[in-house]
This record gives C-alpha cells, structure tokens and sequence, in this order.
DNA sequence: TGCTTGATTGTCT
DNA sequence: GACAATCAAGCAG
C-alpha cells in the first residue's frame, strides 16, 4: 500500500478547523509487530491558552505540557486515572498550545493485533461483519468515503466495537503511550496520519460538548467535541447529538 | 442497555 | 494531597 502522509501545513491550522478535518483520515502505527490503523469518527478540540479545560490553560507550560507548544504535526501523549494513555496530534503553530484529542477510531489494518493487544476475542460472527466491511468494496456506486460506509451497512458486532470506540482503546489497540511515543513527528515517524480518501461532507459532521470536563466551568459547554453523525464506533458516552 | 464504582499513577498545588 | 481529556466489571431492570 503506498505512504500517503498528512504534511506539517495541514496541521498548522488553528484547532477549531483542524479537528473536523481529521475526521475519515486513517491514523496508522507501524510497530515491530505489525501496522496497526483505524478511521478517525470522533475527536476533540482543546484550545489552549484561553480553553479552562486544556492542558495548556493560562500557557501553563511544564514538562508534561511542553509538546503542546511545539509545531503543527506532533504526538502529545498522556497519562490519565493512572491507567490509561490518550493521543493527540498537536495543532496550530510553534508557541500556541492547541491539541486535537482522538477519541474514537473504527479498526481498518491489524484487526488481529488489535484485538490481541485488547484482550479481545473475535468469533466467526465477528469476522464475517469485518469481510462484509471491508471484503469485497465494490457496489458499482461512484467513489465515497470509506468512513461513510460503515452507515450502509449492518451495525458491527459489539466485540468489534469494543476494540476502538474510546481514547484510552485507542492507544492500547494502536499499541501508544506516553514513555515511547509522546512528541513524535507525524510527519517522520512511524505514528502519522493519512488523510482522507474523500474528505466528510459537512452535513455528516456533528458536534457538542466536550466530555468529562466538568472541572472547566463555562468552557465545558463550548461544541468542541466532533464526530461522523450516527458512526457506530463513536464513543458510548455521548454517541446522541 | 444503563448506571455506579474502583483501579492506579503522573502531575500540579 | 487531590484529582484527572477513562475503562470495565458488576448489578438492576
């Protein structure tokens, strides 16, 4: 499969405009043990400094935060409840702290791997929806977002889902965390982001409050959360417009 | 299907 | 010392 990789001027756009734009790109990580990659369906803004729930708030700038900072197109990986690793592609420009969070992804390469690296199972049921899925492609419509199929056709078995449909997911399928990947160059490194093969219409874009943000007062209503209306791999806690 | 709760550690006050 | 951009188990219905 030929390399196609998001450049460092898609990502130097102010995060407000670069988050729904990530949507149906294909986020890939080629690992010792085989590549790994899903669709993008729902991500997050963060807007720092002025964003009370961005890490980055007040321009707050310590060790943890300090790749926020950095260029367009790096990795911004943390730890949160201790246990679980979030990713993020850093937005904007050098000096302006802004973060697209990636929240869910439907599984495209490595679905083995995936679900071996989630402890998960899959059965006959669950790979005959993956060959319907992705098997046989052509319908004789005319070329359409890969992201967009997944609402033609039968709701994935729930195992499947369970495989990516939340950040902390994300990373443990994609196989990231924070000691080897945190301030990656996308636009170098083995984690990058291809983009979409059709970019998602508008009208398939929804959007609403950011979630598990209650700590941020006025800003935790601000519409900064973005997903691909009605994908079945959207995160359960907010999947309703 | 939906709610409640405990796990567990880096980070900042 | 408090708490977090989460997840999964357990239980009720």
């Amino acid at each position: 499969m030929m390399e196609s990789r998001l450049p460092r001027s898609f990502y130097r756009r102010p995060v407000l405009e670069l988050a729904p734009m990530l949507l149906g790109a294909e986020l890939v990580h080629e690992s010792p043990d085989g590549t790994a990659s899903g669709l993008i369906v729902e991500v997050e803004a963060y807007k720092g400094p002025e964003d009370r729930a961005a890490h980055s708030y007040g321009g707050r700038r310590t060790e943890r935060t300090e790749i926020m900072f950095a260029d367009g197109g790096h990795a911004y990986v943390f730890q949160i409840y201790g246990v679980h690793y979030c990713f993020n592609v850093v937005a904007a420009r050098l000096g302006e702290p802004e973060a697209v969070l990636i929240r869910a992804v439907e599984p495209v390469l490595g679905i083995d791997l995936m679900a071996r690296r989630r402890g998960i199972v899959l059965g006959d049921k669950e790979l005959d929806w993956w060959r319907l899925r992705w098997g046989s492609g052509g319908t004789g419509h005319p070329p359409r977002s890969p992201v967009l199929g997944a609402l033609e056709i039968k709701r994935p078995p729930a195992a499947i889902r369970r495989l990516t449909d939340g950040p902390g997911k994300v990373c443990r399928a994609l196989d990231i965390d924070r000691h080897r990947h945190n301030g990656l160059d996308l636009t170098r490194d083995k984690i990058y982001i291809r983009p979409p093969a059709v970019p998602v219409p508008p009208q398939a874009i929804a959007r609403g409050p950011r979630v598990n943000i209650d700590y941020a007062g006025p800003w935790a209503d601000k519409p900064w959360r973005f997903w691909v209306r009605d994908h079945p791999f959207v995160s359960v806690s907010g999947r309703r417009t």
